[in-house]
DNA sequence: TATATTTGTGAGTGAACATTCACTCACAAA
DNA sequence: TTTGTGAGTGAATGTTCACTCACAAATATA
């Protein structure tokens, strides 16, 4: 499934985000969707085959805007650290802006039989986990980052921490504000693994 | 609900355990249960009024055995990093022992509307965070830990990451050696957290 | 032994759910 | 004028699920 999407396919992957964040992962049903739209149930079907292939669909729209993400950031033309600082700033505002994203991603344990689903979010947490340790292998030759930790080690902790903040952002229905909460842990991140002097 | 468990109750936990084990949480079905069991489904609703309550009493058994970890761990008398240490590795060998219990853990996302399961789960996260921090603290007096990040920061990373590390195990089917994993885990940790000399 | 109480059963219910099917209709191409 | 098509419909299907209920067996108690 690479062909563009259609306007009605667009708008059905829009309403899917839109339940999910209002209802969770189990308030994407086709009933809930296609009374959303205002079409018969059946009609989401001229549009994909399967429940599986909307998410499946809705995945792919999530990884596009979280990878060009990481891609800007590590391009840009600043130090490692400011860059890790971009990277978890700016994919915690990604999840700000869109709560229902967040939601998705966590639900990675229910796909357990759509192995598919399953493997699209593994992906982009490798995504995740190479951009991290080369900005890191960078820092640590300019000699910005601590070098008795390995860049891998590191980019598991920054991640870890990440997906707690996100996860506990989630539990407590969006209630605090994440960019707040961003800070204080960029902070902390920034103090634990730069070179110290 | 507080007086002890008949033997059928404690046979409907385990095999229940035994389930989300084995397909995941949604595996976990009152069809599942009995004919695992070897009884009536109509049986089950003797002994657990519902399926929530099911899985209610299944996470105080999982509360109860995390906490006991927890707080033999707090009075052992080693180093704050020698208990951060058992901490973590504690934790990583209770799930090690028992899967099923990191499926239940990871699953939080979905008692969205079970308020009480869902703050079960949020207990359990407090009260991991209380005893990390007031062993962080300790460490701190005794000047085994650095004092440029807050104790409640150094306790977040940890507990981020130590999720992690199960999520990740839990979605490779628990293919990987998590022992080992943990021991690397902890290395780096301790590295990050003491004090430099 | 008679009587309660506990534990079990099988059949059944209604709701939710994803999916399929035969069919309609406006519109455009042949 | 005929034929094809994309987008829609409503009804129906099969399945799964948590849960209920009238009744029976087993067990404990008087």
């Amino acid at each position: 499934m690479n062909t563009p999407l259609s306007n009605r396919q667009l708008e059905i992957i829009h309403t899917a985000i839109k339940l999910i964040g209002e209802g969770g992962i189990q308030a994407l049903t086709i009933k809930n969707l296609s009374t959303e739209i205002g079409i018969a149930e059946s009609a989401i079907y001229r549009h994909f085959k399967s429940k599986t292939e909307v998410l499946d669909t809705l995945l792919d729209f999530l990884k596009s805007i979280i990878s060009s993400h990481y891609d800007n950031v590590y391009k840009l033309n600043i130090s490692a650290l400011g860059r890790i600082e971009q990277m978890i700033f700016g994919q915690l505002k990604i999840f700000a802006e869109n709560p229902p994203y967040a939601l998705v991603i966590l639900s990675d344990g229910l796909y357990k039989n759509e192995k598919q689903l399953h493997n699209k979010i593994f992906k982009l947490m490798e995504n995740a986990k190479t951009t991290y340790t080369k900005i890191i292998d960078e820092g640590k030759i300019s000699g910005e980052i601590r070098k008795d930790v390995t860049s891998e080690q590191i980019a598991f902790i920054i991640m870890g921490s990440v997906r707690l903040t996100i996860n506990q952002w989630s539990l407590s229905d969006f209630s605090f504000d994440l960019q707040e909460r961003s800070n204080i842990l960029v902070q902390a991140i920034k103090t634990l693994i730069q070179k110290s002097k």
